[in-house]
DNA sequence: AGAATTGTGAAAAATTTATCACAAACGAAC
DNA sequence: GTTCGTTTGTGATAAATTTTTCACAATTCT
């Protein structure tokens, strides 16, 4: 295929693996706010990709031009025939894929759903949730069902690092009834629950309301039966064009809880988070970043 | 409503009547190629317009301007805002709360991380990913890292009941190996590694190589050192306000797969899934969905 | 330790912008 | 049709900015 039928975007994305680390970080900064960052002076850009500007005119040249004013020239080029040409337009998320495609439709879907959470959760009771979670004074379980215990699982791994005294529950397990044993009315308990609601997490959750537990339950838009003894409730929608439902919502909410979170608790946090890095270090578990 | 929230171009339209005959020509060629006409430079879009140079400089001031390169960064500033919402109108997505609550600073990082991955997908990867994942032929390995490892699961759990023969290897585990011993070379391997990359996967992703498996990758926009030996592989943008990153893109592109490949193999999962229903009524696990 | 990559600082070259004075062109009014 | 005021273009120039390219030091990776 000749180049003149690849955008700069395609070029740059072929070739992001023969590329070296601040070659990379540029390009990435070109792609970031594609094709905006690309129009305005070298040095600009150089700033924003926290490179050198002879970087980014070696990089330039790599890419076959003669210097970055005719680089620029393609870029405006590209714009103007897209802008022009209203198949380009924008109603396809995945680009090269019709809009009926697979990627398109859930990706609509899950968007839709999103918005449609958002637009109707309260925001203080999140806040309170998350002051709830936050609280290092008391106990924190979290509880997920048979499929929602990977959501369970990913506050867990989070909350152990934010915070102290953290279980995580799988209320299929038969295990559970010995960790209810010493709940004091302290413990606040995030349960998770979407369709089909479980009778196992229902029976737990009246479990630890008797006991005075303090309950943040996820659940769908029809809501577990949970909902009427849960202090604080979150529904996300979850349609989707599957037999399946979507976690998408629900997880977003999490992770921004998590963060949230984390941000209450930020000065304990720190020093956790550095001892944990000592750890993972030690046991050489990851790669370097970089 | 002041100039901050009108786009250059509804101010020259609002202006267009006031205008003399050579600021009309000009403002035309402006709107005609919009924007990018008004990224080049000065002198060019003077040719383009068949007006002078002065003329386009005494316009730009005109419009309120200090000269031409603040009237170029502006026009960028929009093409950056523009190319970020192609939805936008949400200014805010949960209602009641300030455009700075993490709630809606988060899931505008989400949207965008969604859409920047979408947009550089690759469909046909992602059919040809969909279609060796359901290759029931092929045994089916799904591996994750510490944190991953519940995305390997929530697809593990899925596929389970589409098809037969799925395994689950958690990489931090130092089971792993004896699952290699009878890989063939008809096995397909999908792998989770997302930053920090986990040494433990890149061997286990190695070792699967060697034998002849196929590596589906899940991995972030860094990319795992795994891409440079799968077959195929996906990066998902996990960028979020937070120090932790988001799964939420991954998900999609998780839960959409799990989509596609039940489509694929319809025929199968819906008996499956029917005998599955019949074991869940026996256990009484559920409550019966109202 | 050596090779490759990247950054620094500087200077030169090229381009672009901003302005000027003045002449030409134009349009409206008389 | 002339006149006057406005608008526009010309050509030139100064100023500002940007691009391009060095050599060399620092860094990173192998």
């Amino acid at each position: 295929m000749s180049d003149a039928a690849l955008t700069i975007s395609d070029r740059i994305q072929r070739k992001l693996d023969d590329l070296t680390r601040a070659e990379r970080q540029l390009a990435h900064s070109i792609l970031e706010n594609y094709p905006a960052s690309g129009l305005g002076p070298l040095s600009a850009l150089a700033r924003d990709a926290n490179v050198s500007v002879p970087t980014v005119a070696r990089m330039v040249q790599k890419l076959g031009f003669k210097g970055y004013p005719e680089f620029q020239a393609e870029l405006r080029e590209e714009l103007r025939a897209k802008v022009k040409n209203p198949i380009a337009k924008h109603d396809t998320w995945a680009d090269g894929a019709p809009s009926g495609h697979m990627l398109n439709r859930f990706t609509d879907a899950v968007i839709d759903n999103i918005r449609h959470t958002l637009g109707q959760i309260d925001p203080d009771a999140f806040d309170a949730a998350c002051a709830l979670v936050a609280d290092q004074e008391r106990r924190l379980c979290i509880v997920g069902g048979r499929i929602t215990h990977v959501l369970a699982e990913y506050l867990f791994l989070h909350m152990q690092v934010i915070r102290p005294n953290v279980t995580h529950i799988q209320s299929t397990s038969n295990a559970w009834p010995h960790y209810l044993l010493d709940t004091k009315d302290s413990d606040v308990f995030v349960i998770f629950d979407m369709r089909r609601y479980e009778n196992n997490t229902l029976k737990l959750a009246q479990m630890a309301q008797e006991q005075g537990a303090k309950i943040v339950l996820f659940t769908d838009q029809w809501r577990s039966p949970v909902h009427q003894i849960a202090d604080i409730s979150f529904s996300g929608r979850i349609v989707v064009p599957s037999a399946w439902d979507s976690l998408g919502t629900t997880l977003l909410l999490v992770e921004t809880m998590i963060s949230s979170v984390q941000n209450l608790n930020w000065h304990d946090t720190k020093a956790r988070m550095e001892e944990l890095e000592g750890m993972f270090d030690q046991t050489k578990l990851f790669r370097k970043f970089t």
